[in-house]
DNA sequence: TTTTCTGCAAACTGTTTGCAAAGGC
DNA sequence: GCCTTTGCAAACAGTTTGCAGAAAA
């Protein structure tokens, strides 16, 4: 039977059955906090801060310690469920990893909003840098500091009002 | 008269001599901390926390408060004199910023250790994208997560040991 | 002499940890 | 019943801020 009901957009990912697996396999058992933030994790779109998912959690009544969401956190990113990404302010982002869809982050440093973006170019120069490189990659993170569109527009708004 | 002496490797940026330029240009006036300072960034080859600043410049017995280093290193990043990069852990990095020399960096998970590099590819990519973006695009940040060669090793002769 | 810069200490904020109670298996 | 998971509260660590004295212009 194939899941249907989250917000995913059109791509049907099956990360949270993966989760589970995997959840599973490394021997964890199944707790109400941990549920819930698969839930919501699973249906989220972009990198979320702790605060965030605090926030709605308690919207849906489900409400669970600041504590548990750091823990279960830490445990799906040990496990490549979820990736733990910082575009500034020193405050950690998270948001689900999912093996088909990868995507990098615009950071806008007006309103503080963390957009989504991807672009296969990139993709295709850190693959090729990894391989040649000495090191072992084992994942990458890339942010484009600037300035989104609508605050672009209401800076450009307020100056021809000016 | 050329500056000399510094330990930059071959080419001579004069980012110092750029620094106190905007410096003065903006406005402010020359204290001892915030020379201190900057004969640091000036030498330094790398993005260091604010904590090995304080101990790099403890150790050269120009000791300054903490607080200014963070006030100090802010109005550099203002002035795009240096950036501001997190890595993980969510503490927070600094390094010069110099217009002709631009580089990324890897993340060792295992030892902490950041380690520049550079790739035209890369940056290539980065252009063209933030060009045809629908944001405007000020500045980028790309952070490669893995195991430096020296862990590499390390944990290769752990195991054969074993 | 006026204004900025600096250091200290206290306050803040995101994150981690210890521990006892609740819950899965 | 045993062991994991959870929530609470306290502890932590990096960072910021207020203020008085020192220093630049």
């Amino acid at each position: 039977m194939e899941r249907m009901g989250t917000a995913h957009s059109g791509v049907e990912t099956d990360w949270r059955r993966h989760a589970d697996e995997r959840l599973t396999d490394a021997g964890y058992r199944r707790g109400g906090a941990r549920t819930a933030l698969l839930d919501l994790l699973d249906v989220q779109r972009c990198a979320r801060t702790v605060l965030e998912i605090e926030d709605e959690l308690r919207a849906s009544d489900r409400t669970i310690g600041r504590a548990s969401i750091y823990r279960v956190l830490d445990e799906l990113e040990q496990l490549h469920l979820v990736q733990r990404i910082e575009v500034g302010q020193g405050i950690a982002r998270y948001e689900r990893l999912a093996p088909d869809h990868h995507h990098h982050h615009l950071a806008c440093k007006d309103c503080g909003a963390v957009i989504p973006f991807t672009d296969d170019r990139l993709e295709d120069a850190i693959h090729r840098l990894s391989a040649g490189a000495g090191f072992e990659v084992t994942g990458h993170d890339v942010v484009l500091h600037g300035t989104c569109a609508a605050c672009r527009a209401a800076a450009a708004a307020s100056v021809s009002t000016a």
